[in-house]
DNA sequence: CGGTTGATGAGACCAAGTCCCATCACTTGA
DNA sequence: TCAAGTGATGGGACTTGGTCTCATCAACCG
């Protein structure tokens, strides 16, 4: 991962070839593919880590608080990854995936990824299938908002997110029917 | 766009070579890469349309109101392409992207895609910022869920998006906070 | 009628990704 | 102590998505 986001900075990511990040990492292409399901992979790792997280945090919420409390429970059990020694290449990261396209596809999946992971797990808890549609899709808006503000600003995740989902929250409930 | 949809439903996507579908069209690779810049390309055509008409949609509602209104009206535009004939493959075109990640990933990046489409619009004519993203979003989420119904159920696109938006803004307005 | 333009065919070429087999280190059990 | 098993790696053949270049061919135009 340490070869792949150098390299990616050095030359670009479509310049750069998997055999090329399996070389500098003194590995093969053929390791590099055991360990990552294809090139882009190297720079999404630990999504199942989040999953886990999302659905811990959520099932860690009281059963009487609404679904707008447990994503707040999911957003907050996030933040245990959300470190900032863990996170020093954060920064680097999303400024290769925004270079490029099939990488901000992935970015894409993956957040919808984590939307269906919130949506599931509130409606598993007795959401009503709109409701938990729309907490999740709040959910991501918030989370994608939190993670910004934390690459630049830094600070405790749990925080940031939590401000970030209230905010959101807000402006949800205040938005205006249309006509 | 027949002869891949044809092929994708008969040995599946994967299975399906981009030298097939051409050749079942009665052309070449070559021309074929001419017309979409990818294999997964051709189930996602028209989308510069559908941009077009959301962000008519948007400019063509009055400056005075609110976002959710101009989403309505970005809504309400793309109707014009939704329509029975044109859209008779459209189960089939979504069955085959649900069978497959590659396109599930296509298929998430279109919505991004259009969701900040929504939200640039909405920007450009004074929205605050927080307020557009969260329009977008809840946007997105009921043009997913209005497609969804229409494709079931069918009749007119414009009358079953709105019905789709004003459900997701009540949801959304009546969403507890956390605490 | 010669020249231009636009779409296509054809094929070389590169890199992503799959598959299979050999190797090597490490563990385990008799 | 050794043989067998296990897991990670190397290596290389192979397929296919995708790019590029050049040739061809039809329509159109002055």
């Amino acid at each position: 991962m340490r070869a792949a986001l150098d390299l990616f900075g050095e030359q670009g990511y479509e310049n750069t070839s998997v055999a090329q990040i399996a070389e500098r990492a003194g590995l093969t292409k053929s390791t590099y593919f055991r360990h990552f399901k294809d090139k882009r992979e190297v720079l999404f790792g630990g999504q199942d880590e989040l999953v886990g997280l999302i659905v811990a945090g959520i099932a860690g919420t009281p059963e009487s608080a609404g679904a707008l409390a447990a994503v707040e429970g999911a957003l907050v059990a996030m933040a245990v990854t959300f470190t900032q020694d863990r996170w020093a290449n954060g920064p680097r990261r999303l400024a290769v995936i925004e270079s490029n396209d099939e990488l901000r596809e992935r970015d894409a999946l993956k957040m919808a990824g984590f939307g269906r992971t919130i949506r599931d797990a509130l409606r598993r808890r007795g959401v009503p299938e709109l409701d938990a549609d729309v907490a999740a899709e709040l959910g991501i808006l918030a989370l994608r908002r939190g993670y910004a503000r934390w690459l630049e600003a830094g600070g405790d995740f749990a925080d940031v997110a939590r401000r970030a989902l209230e905010e959101v929250r807000i402006a949800a409930a205040s938005l205006e029917g249309a006509e």
